[in-house]
DNA sequence: AATGAATGAGACTTCATTCAT
DNA sequence: AATGAATGAAGTCTCATTCAT
């Protein structure tokens, strides 16, 4: 059988799988299985399970990035750039449950934990919000605070909400959404 | 031999194990052996290792809620209340990093998932937070937003700094952790 | 707490297990569980769980010897013996359907296998038996055959018909047992 | 390494065990040795070892069936029908004493009280049986016996005397065996 | 004598990975 | 390149037995 696309069906399956059932509850079996592939193909594509997460990782990031991406208001004031990412980053993941669920998953592993000082991670999304931040700190719009505390204060609510979206919680819709980014807004402008 | 808290030495190694490699990396082996007792001891304690994990959920659960309680500044303005929640959080979060790495794996992994509509997890901690919610809202305190919207604006950054502050990328001290938190309260703040 | 009949009372409950379960179903713990005693009690009149199942068959033996010598018709012709040997064992079996499930599955066993050359194993019930087919063999009132064949023409039957009793296949009734004991003594008589 | 005959090897490594040891004695572990496979490779063919047993079972029940069928004479006289099924039977059990030793510990244990009504097991040798009898009652070659009871006096001494011979406490030859099913026959026969 | 918490060998089973086809 | 049968280390859990109380 001749597959195009074999690496991002896999990539599929085991975020799917992922989402559903954690690390553990994606066995090759059941990838292989979703993706309908053979078992020995995943190995002709990715050196080990490890590595097949870790590239399903740096699959979704690159994903993300180019959905934060895509339309960024350049030039456009901090506010307007601020509120762009923000609201690309829950687009997404509302629009992706099952990819929300296995970034959280990693993050929170010991994946997470081993990628965290490795400078090639989400190298390019963090730079962007760095340099948003050290032009706002520049330009005394945010409080003097560390840059982390500034990306906390907002990447925090939104990964928050999303999960709450996806956990059914409570339902987002663009209103809602907006409110809560500049809540976000709130938190840091001085 | 007689072991008074067998029970809480083998959640204390399920805690720290977990957090170094997450729930597979906490076998029975390993937990055995960070406890000093049989494999059949834990059995004894607990029905299987599902069980396990979700007893040391509810005990770090019990545990925080304690550290919560502690002090809570009961007929005090809601500001202080709140203030104190987030200390306290934060506190017991910076001072028990491995709990706070078991807490989060276990919120993001499927036993979180599938004990999330369990109205017994977390009740108690969650009743106080909608409480102080549901007062701040009454009081015109707070913006008009959804409740979960506020707890993820206020929750939401103290669990990420924490984070941060475990991983090394940020070291807290009580004048930033104050300032975050009054960030917070900007956030919701009318 | 005192107990006379401690013994008997964890003998009934093997069999009761063993009858349900084989003899891996009645574990240690069921059979405490069911004797209404400690674990470590079982090891004070039994030296471990395979001397515990050998004793319970010595002791249910023991049982049916009494039960075919009681009454047994002494002088009488071999006729009335022989089939006075048959209905006792038939009635035991009937009455006792567990402690048949337990002589059954001993036989089959290892245990059963292992003890099969052990001369004190059913010594006196096979002796009675033997005794009488010598003396109807002497007597030219049985056919020609080992001494064996005529126990398995005899009993065979017998122990299948309890089998198809208990597990429903039949309902006996004391016409029946007799006609097949009566198959049985035209099977062996000349 | 390709392996053809896997399941049939590792039904005859069960068969071997069990007769030695029971159902406890056939580990998985003793299983693999003996059929030089790998533990995975049970797994593969079979669910579980439960299954496997069951699986056992049946395939030693189609080896019955095929050695009573082979040469069944057909057409021929019901006494010379009910000798062939009887020879056969024997024959079989005396070529395979480690067959014969796995089927009466099956019958005995737990599983075959559990198999007992499950129509599929059994059906083909009990519905030849069951033929022959009904042809003998209603030709009145046949006392008026329940067709079990009439399977009991014909089989029961049988399986004893297979049982018997395998146990060495007598040695079967053709001579003897005939002797004993037409004993089986006058039991029956009015 | 009686108890039952503790033990640990060993049972069953899973699953990432290999390799002959 | 693709397949999937085979592998076996390692995981979870059971249960007969011990021994301090």
């Amino acid at each position: 059988m001749i597959r195009r696309d074999m690496k991002e069906t896999i990539i599929h399956a085991v975020v799917e799988l992922t989402s559903d059932g954690g690390f553990q509850g994606a066995t090759t079996a059941m990838i292989v299985h979703k993706a309908c592939i053979s078992v020995g193909s995943i190995y002709r594509h990715f050196e080990s399970k490890d590595d097949l997460i870790l590239k399903t990782y740096a699959f979704l990031n690159g994903q993300i990035l180019a959905s934060v991406m895509a339309g960024y208001p350049e030039g456009r004031p901090i506010r307007e750039r601020f509120l762009h990412v923000g609201l690309k980053l829950v687009d997404y993941f509302i629009a992706k449950p099952m990819e929300f669920r296995f970034m959280e998953q990693f993050h929170c592993s010991p994946y997470g934990a081993a990628s965290h000082n490795d400078k090639a991670f989400d190298k390019e999304i963090k730079n962007i919000l760095l340099e948003l931040i050290d032009e706002g700190r520049r330009e005394q719009v945010f409080k003097e605070l560390p840059r982390q505390v500034i990306i906390a204060l907002t990447m925090g609510p939104l990964t928050t909400i999303c999960r709450n979206h996806i956990m059914c919680d409570i339902v987002l819709d663009t209103a809602i959404i907006t409110r809560t980014i500049e809540g976000c807004w709130d938190a840091v402008r001085r």
